[in-house]
DNA sequence: AGCATATTCAAGCACTTAATTGAATAATTG
DNA sequence: CAATTATTCAATTAAGTGCTTGAATATGCT
């Protein structure tokens, strides 16, 4: 009997120091900042200040949750001089992270209604338009731009895309053709960048449409993705 | 400018919504015990008692992990005359269980560690062993047996498996074949009924070694998984 | 109807967490 | 070497969480 209960608080220890080692990564995933964070990891490395001011918290508090992520083995560093640069600890991170948002997307309706409430649908790439983007690109009846900051773009890109950072895209407008369909993308369906840059080719008279799909959704359609610098001959066939 | 500011207010409030709204599933995540009811839950529907019992804790914790999940719309419940019936919300959350389980599987070590200090290396089946397990299945060199309760085996199994739940092991040791390699498995990594059984196994001499792969992990391997009682032919030739 | 059982609710306690603030550390620059 | 900049640390506060306890609700049984 005593035998047995020892045996008992065994099994019982074992589970809960393993459900404990799972919670350390749901922990992880606990607050809407850290999740933020995570979200702009998968797209590039960061310094804390860059995570800071993208985020807009403290640097202290960024510094915390950065730690609490880096605690749960889900991001890692590197300092380069003064800065620390945090980075995702493992390309399943990012794989990850994208199935944790679809499966919050699947299960809480409000995701879409605060989506409905902030992006117009007129704006968005539909379903059906973005099976055939691929094509109409091939085609040259459509361009893709990627409209996040360059160091985003050299980090993955989708294959082909043309990277314009918002911040440039109003003195680049005549790189872009009036005649083929702008599809802007950016970080994903939480970030604005597209949505901004979609604003502004409108009201200069393009034919613009966001599509919400980050790179990573991107790869996991099985369609192509690239790294680095745009091709140099794109860029000159493409300028107009 | 103020209205500058109210765009970009906007734009944060949207951000803050949506990874607000991520953190709910994280939230969810983030205590052992909840998973722990999770991992329960993948397995078969159950009511707050049996999981109270499974788990060791008072009904009334059980209970409000229990519509913490619900909250988080992981599981959704019906009522069953007195009885109130737990179930996954949907078969999505069960395959994102495990890519979470392998998560941080992946990048928590002390998870393997704690694994070897309870599993003895010579009970488990060795990954090599796992990959060839199909083939002596069917060269009639092994066989699998669910050691864990009949429901949980109802609900999935794996194709093949002789459902023998743990409680029964020591009074059906005749029905299984001494000449033969058996392999128990149950619910998963965390799971003990699959080394309780190896070691009653083995004390009565027989060759035996512990699977510790849960039936979704089977599937999500493309191996056949099965719904529902036994095949009755299986039953009597497998049986001695 | 009265009792037993399964579950939930509500209050209370110890403990943890998120964010702020100001100081400390560490690398770089003039 | 002093000043600057990036980051972390430590202390504080308010809010939130996990678990317990005892009561409340709801269903089924006799």
């Amino acid at each position: 009997m005593p035998d047995n209960t020892y045996q008992a608080n065994q099994k019982r220890d074992f589970k809960d120091a393993s459900y404990g080692q799972l919670a350390r990564i749901g922990k992880a995933l606990s607050s809407p900042k850290r999740l933020e964070l995570l979200d702009l990891l998968c797209q590039s490395d960061r310094t804390v200040e860059a995570l800071a001011s993208e985020t807009r918290m403290s640097v202290a508090n960024t510094s915390q949750h950065l730690q609490a992520l880096q605690t749960a083995r889900l991001v890692e560093t590197t300092k380069n001089g003064r800065y620390v640069v945090y980075r995702l600890a493992d390309a399943l991170v990012s794989d990850f992270f994208r199935r944790f948002r679809l499966l919050a997307e699947n299960r809480l309706a409000e995701i879409e209604q605060i989506r409905r409430r902030f992006f117009s649908e007129d704006e968005e790439v539909s379903p059906v338009d973005r099976r055939t983007l691929l094509e109409r690109v091939q085609q040259k009846r459509a361009i893709v731009i990627d409209v996040r900051p360059q160091n985003e773009y050299r980090t993955a890109h989708i294959a082909g895309a043309l990277p314009i950072p918002l911040e440039q895209l109003k003195q680049r407008l005549s790189e872009l053709p009036r005649t083929k369909e702008v599809v802007a993308y950016c970080r994903g369906p939480f970030c604005v960048l597209a949505k901004e840059a979609v604003e502004v080719l409108r009201s200069h008279g393009f034919r613009a449409s966001r599509l919400e799909d980050s790179v990573h959704d991107w790869r996991a359609r099985g369609l192509p993705v690239a790294v680095g610098e745009p091709p140099v001959h794109r860029r000159l066939t493409r300028a107009h």
